[in-house]
DNA sequence: AATCAACCCCTTGACAGTCTAGGTATCCTG
DNA sequence: CAGGATACCTAGACTGTCAAGGGGTTGATT
């Protein structure tokens, strides 16, 4: 018997790179924090798998959208600090227009006014 | 030489079977039909692939949310028309609802007022 | 008569992104 | 010392989409 309540399943359909870029935008932030805070930010409504996440950060370090580092944490904690990159910057702002005007597109059938 | 000026590729992000399912709510579809409706009605926007779009159907029609059966289009072909069941109904519903959370907590973050 | 575009259905194979489910290790608190 | 939170990572399966093909019909143009 399945235990949750939520109706399971990729919450994520592939906005995940963006919110990533979306959350280091402020400064750099390594993996945990960055799945912390996106939860938080939406209220425990996205939740951030680490199986989706690494990869993720992988992929898009490997695109040159993001730069890692060895760091320390706040908790005096060997962490992988993540930085924006001009490059990712770019692609962030692409795919925050790409979101909003899909994003809209979507609302307009099934969310008619 | 690619001759797409769109940035191509997946805009459809799991929310295909919602679209379906909304353009049925007005009543019987054929497959064909039901991609047209959706491109247009998103301004040519959305693409609907016929390699995604009947899989789609009938992957759903399994599910038991829509139904077919053979008819005759206005232009008088062989066609063949779906319709909602009241478990399509349902779904669709649920899926709404879920696509208007999930697109509230990605533009909170995405595109802060 | 031949051709072409639009209409209409379908399948195969590849691919990308996510998830499940594991693993490792450190630090702090009870 | 046990347990939980912090922190990183990987392998394998699965799902949805896409590209690229296939088929056939109808109506208009050449």
């Amino acid at each position: 018997m399945p235990k949750d309540s939520a109706q399971s399943s990729s919450l994520l359909h592939g906005t995940l790179d963006a919110l990533v870029l979306k959350t280091l935008i402020t400064g750099p932030r390594h993996g945990y924090a960055i799945a912390r805070w996106i939860e938080e930010a939406t209220d425990e409504l996205l939740q951030i798998e680490e199986g989706s996440l690494y990869p993720a950060l992988y992929r898009m370090e490997r695109k040159g959208w993001i730069a890692a580092e060895w760091g320390v944490s706040e908790l005096n904690r060997r962490v992988k600090l993540y930085r924006l990159t001009p490059q990712g910057r770019q692609e962030l702002h692409a795919e925050t227009e790409q979101w909003a005007r899909f994003a809209s597109a979507i609302s307009k059938i099934l969310l008619p006014a």
